[in-house]
Order: C-alpha cells, then sequence, then structure tokens
DNA sequence: AAAATAAAAGATATTAAGGTGTTTTATTAT
DNA sequence: ATAATAAAACACCTTAATATCTTTTATTTT
C-alpha cells in the first residue's frame, strides 16, 4: 500500500509487475494481494495497457488501522495477549491490565498512520520498503 | 505456565490431563508444549503414579521475556512492525520510529512479568486463564 | 515382582497460510 | 478489427502450525 500510494502519486498506475520488485517478494503473491485490497476498496485497478494499481486522494486518507481491521478483523484490537477468548475488564488474564495500555498505543499508532503520509520519506529514500541488503 | 506455577505452589505435581481440562485445550497438544517446555527447563515433571508437571521456586522466577526469547528467539525483540526484513535504525521502515517505543513497552512488560507472580490472584479467582463462558 | 500410573516419544492427520501457474476477461493502441 | 497489455479469476502446490493417536519408558504402589 505505502509503495503503490507513493509511485501512484506520480500520476500513473503501477504496474503489478513493479510492486514485488520494490519489495522483493513473489510476484502471484503480491497480485493476490492487491486484488483482494482492491475488492475491499483501499486500491484502484486499471486493465489493459498503462494499467495497473493505484492509491486515490481519498483512498490515500486510509489508516493502517482501517486496513488491519478491513483484513484481519477486531483480533488486534480486542484478542487477548495469551490468547485467551474470554478475558476481559471483568474477567481478566494475569496480564491484562498491564497489556492494555499498550494495545492502546498500537491502535493509536495505526490510526495516525495514514497510507500516503509517507510518499515524500520515501521518494527521498528516508525510509525504505525493501529488503536494502539483497539490493545489487 | 501460569497454571501449573499456581497449581504445582502447593507442593505437588499437576497432572497433565489436569492442564488441558483448566484451560479447555485438547490434551495431546499441552502435552506436547509441556514436554517441550520441560526440555527447555521451565518445567519439571516426574513420571508415574503422582506424577506431573511442576514449576519449582528457581523457575517461578523465569520471566515471560525468557519464555518467548527460548520459544520464539528474537523475533519479538527485533522484528519490523511492516515484517520487513532490514528494516532498522539506519535504514528504518515508515513507521520504524512510531514502532519502537511500543516495541519497548512490550518487552519491559514481558521482562516485569515472572511465572509465579500471580498465583495468588489464580488462587483466588482474580485472575482466570480459561474461558469462563464455557464453564458450565 | 506385578500392576497401575503418567510422562516421553514417535508417527500421523488436519488446517491455514503462503506461494505458484494457467486461463480468462477487460482495455487500449495500432 | 486485431494485437498487445495487464488485471482478475481459478486451480493447484508447499509448508508450517495445530492437533490427534499409539507406543514406549520410567516410576510408584501394592
Amino acid at each position: 500500500m505505502f509503495l503503490v500510494a507513493q509511485r501512484s502519486s506520480e500520476g500513473r498506475y503501477v504496474g503489478i509487475k513493479e510492486v514485488p520488485e520494490g519489495l522483493e517478494a513473489p510476484h502471484h503473491f503480491i497480485a493476490k494481494i492487491l486484488q483482494d485490497l482492491t475488492k475491499r476498496g483501499f486500491l484502484t485497478s486499471a486493465k489493459g495497457p498503462h494499467g495497473g494499481f493505484a492509491v486515490t486522494e481519498e483512498q490515500k486518507t486510509a489508516t493502517l488501522f482501517d486496513l488491519v481491521v478491513a483484513v484481519d478483523g477486531n483480533k488486534l484490537i480486542t484478542s487477548c495477549c495469551l490468547g485467551l477468548k474470554d478475558c476481559s475488564e471483568t474477567n481478566p488474564c494475569p496480564v491484562h491490565k498491564e497489556y492494555k495500555p499498550i494495545r492502546k498505543k498500537i491502535n493509536q499508532m495505526l490510526d495516525n498512520t495514514k497510507i500516503g503520509d509517507y510518499n515524500n520519506e520515501l521518494a527521498q529514500s528516508i525510509f525504505f520498503l525493501k529488503d536494502i541488503s539483497k539490493v545489487k
């Protein structure tokens, strides 16, 4: 998402082969994920020559929180640190209270991070998305 | 570990059937895990009648951090929030800086939590380990 | 010593995640 | 219209995690 957001901000569609190259990840695997994200409304796609994937201005405002919830549901938001099904405020596991502020911090971080927030830093190589050690 | 620590603190071995019942988890699966934890030195076991698993006084001082590192290695401690192999201080992913204090909090929590810390609370049903909704 | 108990060990089964390949459909440029 | 392009869809494969079952070994009690 970060990669497509940054590259499509130049006003073009990012070809599906470009993404796995940029991330050093398997082509078809990434394709599946991009198609899924398109269906869920986080990406825009176009078929045919010069087609590919893009993140619109509106889609740039989606947060990591939106993404995580759409893909994984509210697991991250609600689930117990120890994996217990019925851990809750009234029925806490031993680390429930300790984990509460941490969960909050994670959710805040996800909610504060928008898909389009780092286009500049990525363009200027201040932030990175690939396994740099593998770059020749 | 919490359950065995609490129940064995009464000075007996906790039978392998007692653990999955207490946690409402599959018997053989739990057995495998307990055996693994025994091999790793986090539990003490005894065969034969009145045998089972126990946490010694020394073993009670092991932390969740020790456990996590022993079982999963340093993944939790070092790995990137986005799953990038080469994300680091000098080569940060977009959320590297935001995630850093969160990772620190998690590690602190794990390091501050000892296996024997909650025996009293568990005995007094202030903290719980099972899916209470399933209890008849 | 024999029987009962209970963990250890090993083999096998199931499920979900991750990954790959081929075919189909839609779009654009010639 | 036709060819080229590129995503969508479908079928399949591989691996790791989760789970189950059976046999073996060690210990204790009678």
